[in-house]
DNA sequence: AAATATATACTACATGTGTAGTATTTGCAA
DNA sequence: TTGCAAATACTACACATGTAGTATATATTT
């Protein structure tokens, strides 16, 4: 399988839109975006679906006059890989070890603490 | 204080050469670079640390004929400021659910277990 | 002092990215 | 069937990045 390619950052954040909304159109993305991120021109959020289309980050399907688009990677795919290309920069490739620098650079709630603590239980009993 | 600005790949890899070798010359970052990471002209080296100079990357201090580098951020703050990145993209600025979901592409070892859950209690005895 | 070696400064250039304007196509309404 | 509105396609452009070549300055050696 080739690799989906990294998204840039605008690009990341279109995304965004096409996961809250698949399939949507040019148009609804841009509204996304203007109401979600910030106001962006029609054609910039046109140019960036036509260059992620080219790349192999999101499908589309012509309905008439205008397309309808969707990503090509899940949500959790895509982040997945950014989150592998940030340990291997600073964690020599160790997702773990990248999320323990994460967790000392933040005070986590205690929800997020138990969260962490049920994950590990998780862990440790299939460990058996 | 104005926060230092993020370094690109080829930065952060010379930035690791810098960490390694505080006070390296361009030859000395060079020499690196050429073992640990792959081969590369001598001026491109002293290309990116001049830019990195120019961008408050990096300090440097002329001994003679040549400079001598050092990283203005230790790699900690870098990496945590990497990882804020990061954390702002994927997880609204959580580092915490940043590091939960890295933990989630990745199979810890039992030592990064027992690392993560030290981390736990420390954080639960902080706590009370 | 002239030649040489070394280090830096300056320039270059292809590619990616963020943004948006102009041109063209196409479906529909009058 | 002609014109309008909507959507896309094409073009543009400034800035960042990765890479490296050429020019210039400066010690050092003979």
């Amino acid at each position: 399988m080739s690799t989906l390619p990294l998204p840039s950052d605008a690009e990341l954040r279109i995304l965004q839109a096409l996961w809250e909304e698949p399939g949507a159109s040019v148009h609804d993305v841009r509204q996304w975006m203007c109401t979600h991120e910030r106001e962006v021109s029609y054609t910039t959020v046109l140019t960036q679906l036509q260059r992620m289309h080219k790349k192999g980050l999101v499908k589309r399907q012509r309905e008439g006059l205008q397309h309808h688009y969707r990503a090509v990677g899940t949500r959790a795919e895509v982040e997945a890989e950014l989150i592998r290309r940030l340990s291997d920069k600073v964690s020599d490739g160790s997702a773990v070890r990248l999320a323990l620098k994460a967790l000392g650079t933040d005070r986590p709630s205690p929800d997020e603490l138990n969260e962490l603590q049920r994950w590990l239980d998780a862990q440790k009993e299939e460990d058996e």
